[in-house]
DNA sequence: ACAATACTGAACCAACTGGTTGACAGACGG
DNA sequence: CCGTCTGTCAACCAGTTGGTTCAGTATTGT
């Protein structure tokens, strides 16, 4: 089990759906889930600057989503799961929340037409 | 099965994730995962104004998650959970990508240990 | 030593956000 | 009919975003 349950506050939250409402930075994410790569590398398929896409992923950095470590004039940049993990629980409850409430409403009708009708 | 599979664009994952990355929307929907209320109800918990959160739903209904129908002098806010379902499988996917990563990685440097050590 | 590579930072810009107030419109309740 | 409740719209404002260019800093190759 990979979880590490590292419980962000509500503000980190903000940054990291931020950073998830740009499909540059998500086109990153993507890049970044098949492992770590520099900067220019991961900046070569689009038509923006290198200063742009280095701007990105500084969002994507401030919202924990990525880390950036020097390697010679090189930065690897490195996809990291905890946050995304948090965002997706986030999701995943209300998501839950909604259906537990539509489950009790069919519930509910199931019962009165079967009581009234 | 509720899952409809609406197979949102790029562009409305965008809008998606942007309205999520309010703590207010997030309450609003947070809120509204109770069952559907009127605006004022909604709007009374906050210190801001009516049109404020008015605003806020504004950009939820945008991104889909929220649908607005007046009834009498009533605006009754509901929940759309189609557009938080892609957001969650979005997500997913690139965290299901990245622990594919992971196991290949440990998987690869158990063989190496178990070959070369 | 020098040039090229791989960034990063600062300054600038137009467009968008998130809030405000004030005016207005439609629906009820007396 | 009049006032109140509920909500939207328009205008405005400061701050942020997403892009640019230009300059600067290490690092590497020759």
């Amino acid at each position: 089990m990979v979880n590490q349950m590292v419980q962000l506050s509500p503000v980190e939250l903000d940054d990291v759906f931020h950073a998830l409402s740009d499909p540059t930075r998500r086109a990153l994410v993507e890049a970044l889930a098949a492992g770590e790569t520099s900067v220019s590398r991961l900046a070569s398929p689009f038509e923006m600057s290198l200063t742009a896409v280095s701007k990105h992923l500084k969002v994507l950095e401030q919202a924990g989503l990525v880390t950036r470590t020097r390697r010679g004039r090189e930065s690897l940049c490195r996809l990291e799961p905890g946050p995304l993990s948090e965002a997706w629980e986030w999701i995943e409850h209300y998501r839950r929340f909604w259906e537990a409430r539509m489950d009790w409403l069919e519930q509910y009708f199931e019962t009165r037409r079967s009581t009234d009708g």
